[in-house]
DNA sequence: AAAAAAT
């Protein structure tokens, strides 16, 4: 039993973050008929009396489509392409849906939804488990919602014909269904990231997007491949085998990530007949197994447990059209790249350029830049300031502490932000490890000490590590140590507090760490424990800081010094400036070297500057969550 | 060197 001051903070609220987050175990998964035959989406959500499943669709007239047709030559199948925003909206076959077909907004199949919906009926609505969760939190947060912070956001995109940003969701035609699900989100606008990447996404071209998880970016790749699917047309998926042929694939580096990204596009597709699934290890396949059979639309996965799927030939990735790689630095780094290799190069899946492949992340190195590029074909770059990391927004503090002092020092800082806290209480704080022994021993000393702790890292059991994010998301334990499975992507709101307890040894691990706080507009504090053993970081760390207006300590500063001309750390930030990354085929050094500047087909030529989010600002009343969640 | 990701 953990200490007793927070449980009256969190029994009420534990309840509903359980019952929440249930789907991630399948509990709450919707509640079809087991035997159901798949159904295509665009048959889906029909009245059970209609036509019987039809054949193969054959597009008539493959409006304005830019790629070239897909497997299927003789029966004229092609994808129903990805041309230009409105190219399918009351498109040449809308008739084939029943809907309106006829004009602007909303033809094709978005407007099916007269008389009895079925889907409708068993669809879990991801929207009803959300509300009112954290309704202490709910208070304060809403009032700090810093959308101004994000007015000059600069954004640097480069590429060929470069599609111009919206400014809003109505100028997107995503369809009425997807509408109204931002609406039920209660996103008013567009972020950044999204005014970007949402046309070049519904224009059909590859993606590489530099963007701080947190800043809407599971949005910006979901609303194009929901809408694409919900429009678009497709050969007949083999039927009859076990085998599931996903439309869509998004592959994070975490399960966690997964779920998150999982339960997001869930909610951006109710009621849209587009189906969801998440597959990742640590949990029984066979739940997993019998979602897949029901049918699937996005597969979201973690890539060892997609390698075991397709090894067992339950699924396939013949008819992936949209292939989107989150946190794609970690993806493509050492431990990773193999495993996505075979998974995008040597499995089933439709080479580039005939898929469409989008790329995402918040740092994104020049030789990560270098692999991800043969999985792209003729890309647009686009990168967005770093939001709610390394800007203002995070205070980041260095002290300088020796490991053996490490732990009153974290008892003082625990202890102090209790006592500032409000009524007492612990702040949401997390606390970055090196080790998985070292998370576990940290942990039982802050409970032996009195300070409700969990921890979270790749020992545990899947369930265990769901249940400690749980538990930590509700405040029932106000401090989450973790290792480096929590430093990326994870969106919990309210962590006050992210403390690097051991630096990580690379600058882009500090930079995902941090940005676990001061999401969504609001402040956090990152605080970091330096000593000799970081010196090979003091130097990014330094210049980091330098960037983003931190104070840095003048001791801080002599370790820079001295490491740069000792050569220690990599620098791969020159020239970085205040982007999170840089379009590496603008290096001209980059292109030089061999490495072939073939595949982006001479595309380094156009480039759009500018575009800041001058529009952003007013208009959230407190009660908005904003697209920035 | 460590962490993550399949069993």
């Amino acid at each position: 039993m953990r200490s007793s001051w927070a449980d009256s903070v969190a029994n009420s609220e534990a309840e509903n973050s359980v019952s929440g987050s249930s789907t991630n175990n399948g509990v709450g998964a919707p509640s079809r008929p087991a035997r159901s035959t798949y159904v295509p989406p665009h048959l889906r959500n029909r009245p059970p009396s209609s036509d019987p499943p039809a054949p193969a669709i054959a597009s008539p007239s493959p409006s304005s489509n830019d790629r070239s047709g897909f497997g299927a030559p003789s029966s004229g199948a092609r994808w129903g392409g990805v041309g230009g925003r409105s190219g399918f909206s009351g498109g040449g076959s809308g008739g084939r849906f029943g809907g309106g077909g006829g004009g602007g907004g909303g033809g094709g199949w978005n407007s099916r939804t007269g008389g009895w919906d079925r889907g409708r009926e068993r669809e879990v609505n991801p929207f009803g488990a959300d509300v009112d969760v954290e309704p202490e939190f709910v208070e304060q947060g809403n009032t700090g919602i810093n959308f101004d912070a994000y007015e000059d956001i600069p954004v640097e995109t480069s590429g060929d014909n470069v599609p111009p940003p919206v400014n809003t969701f109505s100028e997107i035609d995503l369809g009425e269904a997807v509408n109204l699900n931002i609406r039920r989100c209660k996103y008013v606008k567009p972020t950044p990231i999204q005014r970007h990447a949402i046309p070049i996404s519904l224009a059909g071209r590859d993606l590489m997007a530099c963007a701080q998880t947190g800043s809407g970016k599971t949005a910006a790749f979901c609303f194009p491949i929901i809408s694409g699917i919900m429009k678009g047309q497709f050969v007949q998926r083999p039927r009859g085998s076990r085998t599931a042929y996903p439309l869509a694939l998004i592959l994070s580096p975490t399960r966690e990530l997964s779920c998150q990204i999982h339960e997001e596009a869930r909610k951006f597709s109710y009621q849209t007949g587009v189906k969801v699934v998440v597959a990742y290890g640590g949990a029984p396949i066979n739940q997993q197994l019998r979602e897949l059979e029901r049918g699937v639309d996005i597969l979201v996965a973690t890539p060892g447990r997609l390698v075991d799927l397709l090894e067992r030939a339950r699924i396939s990735l013949q008819m992936v059209r949209y292939l989107a790689l989150d946190e794609a630095d970690r993806m493509l780094d050492m431990g990773f790249e193999p495993q996505i290799r075979r998974i995008v190069e040597q499995m089933d899946m439709p080479p580039q350029g005939v898929r469409q492949t989008m790329l995402f992340s918040a740092t994104f190195p020049k030789e990560i830049q270098r692999l991800a590029s043969d999985f792209l074909s003729n890309y647009i770059f686009l990168a967005v300031g770093r939001v709610g990391s390394s800007t203002d927004l995070i205070v980041q503090r260095v002290e300088f502490v020796l490991e053996a002092d490490k732990r009153s020092h974290l008892m003082d800082l625990l202890h102090a932000q209790r006592e500032n806290g409000s009524h007492g209480k612990q702040a949401l704080t997390l606390v970055f490890v090196e080790t998985k022994k070292g998370a576990d021993s940290l942990e039982h000393w802050l409970c032996m000490n009195g300070f409700p702790a969990t921890t979270i890292h790749g020992d545990r059991t899947q369930q265990e590590r769901e249940q400690a994010l749980r538990s930590f998301k509700s405040g029932t334990t106000p401090i989450l140590v973790a290792t480096d499975v929590a430093a990326r992507g994870l969106d919990i709101p309210h962590v006050a507090h992210v403390i690097n307890f051991d630096l990580p040894n690379d600058i882009d691990d500090y930079v995902h760490r941090i940005g676990r706080t001061g999401r969504a507009g609001k402040s956090g504090l990152a605080t970091a424990f330096f000593n000799e053993n970081n010196s090979s970081l003091a130097r990014s760390l330094a210049d980091l800081m330098q960037e983003s207006n931190q104070e840095v300590p003048a001791w801080l500063s002599r370790y820079a010094a001295r490491s740069s001309y000792g050569g220690g750390g990599r620098n791969r930030r020159s020239g970085g400036g205040r982007f999170g990354g840089r379009d590496f085929r603008r290096d001209t050094s980059s292109n030089r070297g061999g490495a072939g500047g073939d595949f982006y087909g001479g595309g380094n030529s156009g480039s759009g500057y500018g575009a800041h989010g001058s529009s952003y600002g007013g208009g959230y009343g407190s009660s908005v969550t904003s697209a920035w969640d």
